[in-house]
DNA sequence: TTTATTTGACCATA
DNA sequence: TATGGTCAAATAAA
């Protein structure tokens, strides 16, 4: 990457740094705040152009992938909202690219596909949760409705894969390479979270190789059988970056119980509520008794309890306020409460939940939104109670 | 007490 | 037979 894109994204983001700083006082100030956010994009958009022109030499750029890690870990509230903007607004998110498959302004997208992948990005149809599981950079087989069928069990037993790199296993089908660089901030150890929960089963030193590979499986394994699987390496040659392969799909998400896709960024209130009368969005959303999808936890909790205190201003009165919360990645959370302080795990099974449960719903949402990470979260906590054997 | 991680042993595959 | 992948007991953490 030269240094003329690093100067692009550096003013980018230094200039969305200045307008989240003015944001209070300029809230009010639409046409201000749409300049700002367009000039923010414009900036965002040539640094994309000209990374996109390098990606497309087939070069994975480490330095590249390394700013996309630091714009990820220091996305302000400022870019969520430009983010939450264009994704509504139907086109790519701010950075993102339409056939890029590199750096996309998201805090979950790294990634860089390396085999076996599908165009994540490029899809002008597809559901709603493919979309947005695309936009945030996920492996394909982690798209709710998205089967592969060449998937198999985790001994399946498939036909082998074109990898070059394991060909010693022959259920290479289905698999799915994605390097992510290490984390810059925290425990640099730890592979970048991609939403979904994972319990490591085993590690293990390879040959020729300086660091050993770990091994997960799906968190819900057992209840749900889901063969989900993932390795993760660090680089030989660049200890910074995980390669991580993925295994199998992830089942658990076809229980109503079950994790699915992580909901998309935060997304204004009344965005959401003209997503929900948007007949391809309504798909997704599910009617009278709303079954609850739960999720990992949101990219930044935060920022969920943020946008949940801003609604509590039209939802009136001295109380905090129901808000009508939607999971677009195809789980629903309707009349969810954001209420006191949860208890812990919920003793709820298939929730259905109805408006008159909205005290459990809003511990459940409190449990939800105030976790924060993917990993060891409150999901697990409120599903612990459903998870005895 | 429950759940997650570590790690040595075992098994399957090339 | 070497190597990678998984199991499961031991241990740690919550």
């Amino acid at each position: 990457m030269d240094i003329e894109t690093i100067t692009l994204i550096t003013q980018g983001c230094k200039m969305a740094k200045d307008l989240e700083a003015t944001l209070p006082n300029m809230a009010t100030q639409h046409e201000y705040l749409l300049n700002s956010c367009n000039e923010i994009i414009s900036v965002f958009i040539r640094a994309k152009e000209r990374i996109n022109s390098k990606a497309q030499m087939g070069v994975y750029d480490p330095i590249a992938s390394g700013v996309a890690e630091w714009l990820s870990s220091s996305q302000t509230p400022a870019m969520h909202l430009l983010q939450a903007q264009h994704l509504l607004a139907g086109g790519p998110a701010p950075g993102s690219s339409s056939t890029s498959r590199n750096i996309v302004f998201d805090p979950k997208v790294k990634g860089v596909l390396m085999q076996d992948d599908q165009d994540l990005e490029g899809g002008a149809g597809g559901t709603l949760a493919e979309v947005v599981a695309a936009r945030r950079g996920f492996p394909a087989n982690m798209v709710p409705e998205v089967a592969d069928a060449t998937t198999s069990g985790p001994r399946g037993g498939g036909a082998s894969s074109s990898s070059s790199q394991r060909p010693r296993r022959r259920d290479g089908a289905g698999t799915r390479v994605v390097r992510e660089p290490a984390p810059q901030m925290g425990n640099t150890e730890i592979p970048p979270e991609d939403g979904f929960t994972w319990r490591k089963y085993g590690q293990k030193a390879i040959l020729h190789s300086r660091f050993p590979r770990s091994y997960f499986r799906c968190t819900h394994q057992k209840l749900y059988k889901c063969p989900a699987k993932k390795q993760v390496q660090r680089l030989d040659t660049d200890p910074n970056t995980f390669e991580i392969t993925y295994r199998g799909d992830h089942t658990c998400h076809l229980s109503s119980t079950a994790p699915s896709v992580p909901p998309p960024p935060l997304l204004l209130h009344n965005q959401l509520i003209a997503a929900q009368q948007d007949a391809t969005l309504l798909h997704h959303i599910s009617a009278a008794t709303s079954t609850v999808n739960l999720t990992p936890a949101p990219p930044s909790s935060v920022l969920m309890t943020q946008w949940l205190s801003m609604d509590i201003g039209t939802g009136g009165g001295g109380q905090r306020a129901t808000s009508n919360i939607i999971d677009l990645a195809g789980a629903s959370i309707t009349n969810a409460a954001a209420a006191g302080p949860s208890g812990s795990g919920l003793p709820f099974g298939r929730a259905h939940i109805n408006v008159e449960e909205q005290p459990r719903v809003a511990d459940m949402a409190d449990a939800m939104f105030n976790s924060g990470s993917s990993s060891n979260n409150s999901m697990d906590l409120i599903f612990s109670s459903m998870d005895n054997k």
